[in-house]
DNA sequence: AAAAATCATCGTTAAATTACGATTAACTAT
DNA sequence: ATAGTTAATCGTAATTTAACGATGATTTTT
């Protein structure tokens, strides 16, 4: 499914990806994603051993990915089990494809 | 030249990626690189009057995609050119990519 | 019922971002 | 030489970001 081809980017959807971009544009949630894209998901506190930050702050990067739409918390009390959001993340794929001109197969073994 | 399957970013790529990222989080910034796709290149005047926005912020944003490796200026007074930076501009490609799982194939015929 | 574990939220602080108008620098044209 | 053009930079203000420790809510364990 080839879903790109220089074509430009209408206004409403440079404003969604820079909303994207912006989530992405901090080392500790790229960090984050690459974490679920590996073990598919995990739970807070698993990252708070893996990050040199405090509990609160490991919160706060992944209140911004959730509110960004590029993860997804399921409260599994006394714990949060977050994965990533598929159907946001594949639109997020579909815009950084088609702004940086490049062929996006949207192929399903792709975890990430 | 196939660059990108499955396999994660060091930290040095994540922080540099963040970087790429971080530049790109605003609409404007996006528009920017957008327009110099379409038109290769372009003067400071020439987005001032596109964007609803003074002149000295367009100079700032170009700044940052400047200071990011985005963009490069070549004085050429009283104006000042700007293009896209091709050999950082082909890194973020690979980082996005890499970071994406997207195959990237340098195509030579994309101006972006 | 009390204690422990997990994690969001609150309050705070410092720094960065975004925007503006005004000024300055540098070259061109008159 | 003076005036005009272009665009960076400066100074400022408002907002956002990033980080922390402390607190609070919720469920499990004891």
């Amino acid at each position: 499914m080839k879903t790109s081809s220089s074509k430009h980017l209408l206004k409403e959807d440079i404003d969604i990806l820079a909303r994207f971009a912006k989530a992405l544009g901090h080392p500790i949630r790229l960090a984050i994603l690459q974490y679920l894209d590996k073990y598919s998901c995990c739970f807070t506190g698993d990252l708070v051993d893996i990050f040199p930050v405090a509990q609160s702050t490991v919160s706060q990067h992944l209140k911004e990915l959730k509110d960004a739409g590029l993860i997804q918390g399921e409260v599994n009390p006394p714990k949060v089990k977050y994965c990533i959001n598929q159907e946001n993340w594949i639109k997020a794929k579909e815009l950084f494809c088609d702004f940086l001109e490049i062929e996006f197969n949207n192929n399903e073994s792709c975890a990430l």
